[in-house]
DNA sequence: TGTACATCAGTGAACGCGCGTTCACTGATGTAC
DNA sequence: TGTACATCAGTGAACGCGCGTTCACTGATGTAC
């Protein structure tokens, strides 16, 4: 125990309490989560279902869980896609690569994507824990604002809406918090860009493009490009919109 | 039966039916769409379960009448705001007062949005009817962009980004499906305004606001003012934001 | 290296609860003549 | 207007199912000397 080997019972108790997200992961998309249940996991796993007690004390600890582990992935997903642009100071291609790089693990993930983004569970109420997770991606998009910002590269949009002063206040304390310079009226839209990736991820994957388009990522890719705009983020004209 | 008036059973036929109705959408609220039990509904009504059978035939029947009724309600909401705009031709005002509407039926029925706009219940497959009441909304604003069109008061966005053929194609379509010409550029503006209003309001009911902009009265009417902007709808300047 | 003890994972039974749906029934309301 | 019959609302019992959580227990793994 002293030294950094762990123990035989320590590696499989963390393997186990994996397998049990995993399959909790499984059953979160056919079930939903306000059916997620840790008697079905247990059975799944051939075990009691008073054994999973051993790894989460209640049914919304592992929620808890599942929602920290979502935030995470989605978050690391953005993160790379982000860090993996050759040109830092292309601000669009980075929008461009985080948004994708959103959209696409919510695709890979509907049901963890409708964890974190979509109605809340009734009656569960979120932990401080899921709070830094959370802030992964916000982060990464502030990042965008405030280097573009240093290096002069925003656009300035042509007439710029006022920002109320209460809200202005609140917009800088965020920035500030964050260890970043952003003027206002800059923050105010950057945070539209964000409301706005986050409800066309949604919108697509809670159906409600059903019927109405089938051309699913050139519609995203060409949203994404009309939202740099606006919030002043130079793209490079002519995406391709081939794919798929 | 042939006269008019309707007799006395089919009159507390219609109430009590209205009444299941009210109390399962209490329910919702407190227990989510996936808790939705008409047991508990027969409970607080007085009546045994089976009883219920006799008004909607099986539980997804009562969430499919829960989901109609809130597509009319939304529905009903945006038009009747914007058809109070005195000045036809301030399609600004009109976009406001839709998006206002909508955010304010929201707030007011958060459980009835979720069940419309939040993740999908699972296991429950939407039938046909919930289709037409599902297009009021945006056929609403499909009638902004159309009249603002008509009428020439759409300023043209800087440098329009490209519609991917077939995505204009579909655009197109849809709008044709509707009786009205619009342009694919500007279709797919209104879209992600579309897309972009479900997504703020989505975004302030389901929490993601908590603990990052208290402002919120101000925050979306700038947001909506900024759509507005994108898509090309005239705003009159300096909106006050002093509500709340 | 070997032994005594402590820790921990998993068992199985139980508590008390809730659910959707079916079915044969009683009694009230409505309809046709 | 009055009566015979059909329709319908609501009852109560039952079927078969699932849930979260607790608790005393056995046996294996780990620790200290």
């Amino acid at each position: 125990m002293l030294d950094g080997m762990p123990t035989a019972r320590a590696r499989a108790r963390a393997e186990l309490t994996q397998e049990i997200k995993d399959l909790a992961r499984k059953h979160l998309a056919s079930e939903g989560a306000a059916g997620l249940s840790l008697r079905a996991v247990a059975r799944d796993l051939g075990m009691v279902s008073s054994a999973v007690y051993r790894y989460f004390p209640s049914r919304d600890d592992l929620l808890t869980a599942l929602i920290v582990d979502a935030y995470d992935a989605v978050g690391a997903a953005a993160e790379e896609a982000e860090a993996a642009v050759a040109d830092r100071t292309d601000i669009g291609a980075r929008w461009m690569a985080v948004t994708a790089a959103v959209r696409s693990w919510a695709t890979a993930h509907p049901e963890e994507w409708a964890l974190i983004y979509g109605s809340p569970v009734p009656g569960y109420r979120a932990p401080e824990d899921t709070i830094g997770p959370a802030t992964r991606v916000p982060l990464v998009l502030l990042g965008l604002l405030a280097d573009g910002h240093a290096a002069g590269v925003i656009e300035p949009a042509g007439d710029d809406l006022p920002v109320p002063r209460a809200l202005g206040r609140e917009l800088v304390e965020l920035a500030r918090g964050a260890g970043v310079v952003v003027p206002e009226p800059l923050l105010a839209r950057g945070l539209l860009a964000w409301s706005a990736l986050i409800g066309a991820v949604g919108f697509e994957l809670f159906g409600h493009l059903h019927n109405v388009v089938s051309e699913r990522d050139e519609l995203f890719a060409r949203h994404m490009a009309e939202l740099a705009r606006m919030v002043g983020f130079p793209v490079a004209r002519r995406r391709s919109g081939r794919r798929r």
